[in-house]
DNA sequence: GTAACGCTGTTACGCTTTTCACAATCAGTA
DNA sequence: TACTGATTGTGAAAAGCGTAACAGCGTTAC
């Protein structure tokens, strides 16, 4: 029903938010706000539609309230659990980038094929060997998955962790999963993302190329 | 002129397109590869119309002709120096990532002010102190930048860059980066991506959500 | 040789997303 | 109280993007 850039500026409005609930501010205005995101006041009062809250028309938004009702809106009440496949290099950034206690999102086992990284803890997170994958996962309840495998082994663990119950996958392996239309999956690809921007940034041409939105 | 998303699928056709090379295979129709790419065939041939390339009525593309034409089309003739900035968790997995000799994109330096990792090579790119960036960049000619630095520093350093003449910058910190608007940036932002898998793969409802382009 | 078929290039259409614009609303002030 | 000024919520226009449809062309079969 609501666009995914919505819910994606949406989580960055929060995190904003905490931010400046952080400095101690009480109340902002559309017009701030958006362009600590990047984006413009008519978009911003667009998306904070979805979510229900209103602020008062001269004293804009609640920095608090606002907080919690896009928490409301995002979250799901009990909170979710993650799993990440693949404690590579790439892997072991992300379980670090990811390991701040989020109130909401928590990694709960990593899976690696390496017998040599199982059963130890990185960066406060047990990895299991992978073919345990589905074992480990009947305990949990996560509905959300990180792939960060090599290209060739992605598409087996997506159906692996389809079986298991994810319906969210974060892929970073640079190929297209073939999954299940009720599974979402966001692909994250680095190596196409640097040839973009070499391509707007490439030297001569291409000038005056307005940054998109993420 | 031409959209980024366009610019992005093309950036991903052409690795199908290499993988297909590297399995022998002479000539692809816009199905086939439309469907490795996650799209559909109309897309595909709308989007191979900038870079003028066309195909055979009855036998689909030339594999290694399309490659090339893309390439001409995407690639700077020289290659195109790229720099990253910040070799912490992430940035050493993104040198590893990136690290693979691309014929057109070549990491030639990696900047962080942590002075035990100056001087050390990794992952076959040498590590500089921060406040060398402008000297080192004077003598490459870096248009591209990887920033890999934690929120705070960020804005600092895409500053830093785009005075030593960066046009383009992939942007990994959570903050969205005030740059002239000559210069373009691509945000990836793991956060926002992993809560936007959690909403849309949160347990009970939003069921039936197509997968968007990444 | 000719007809039928299949795939491409391109134009036109429709949907999604963003932007614009304005009525409604509230604080401050005299 | 009545008025000004600023900001929000939202309907309507605009833009951007993807999809569908079709004409053109080369190939193949007979």
């Amino acid at each position: 029903m609501v666009s995914d850039k919505t819910i994606a500026r949406l989580s960055l409005y929060r995190r904003l938010l905490k931010v400046l609930e952080g400095e101690g501010v009480r109340s902002v205005f559309s017009q701030q706000l958006a362009t600590m995101a990047g984006g413009t006041a008519a978009q911003l009062r667009r998306d904070l539609m979805e979510v229900g809250y209103s602020g008062t028309p001269n004293n804009g938004y609640e920095v608090a309230r606002l907080a919690d009702s896009i928490r409301d809106f995002l979250d799901v009440p009990g909170g979710q659990s993650v799993v990440l496949v693949g404690v590579g290099n790439l892997g072991k950034a992300l379980l670090s980038y990811f390991a701040t206690r989020r109130s909401s999102l928590q990694v709960v086992a990593a899976f690696d094929s390496d017998p040599y990284k199982v059963n130890r803890v990185i960066h406060g997170c047990r990895c299991y060997p992978m073919d345990s994958l589905s074992e480990v996962l009947k305990g949990q309840t996560a509905t959300v998955a990180v792939i960060a495998v090599p290209a060739a082994g992605a598409q087996g663990v997506a159906e692996a962790l389809t079986r298991a119950g994810v319906r969210g996958i974060l892929n970073f392996a640079p190929v297209r999963l073939r999954v299940s239309p009720n599974v979402y999956v966001e692909d994250i690809d680095m190596t196409v993302a640097l040839e973009k921007v070499a391509y707007f940034g490439r030297p001569i041409a291409g000038r005056t190329r307005k940054e998109p939105p993420a």
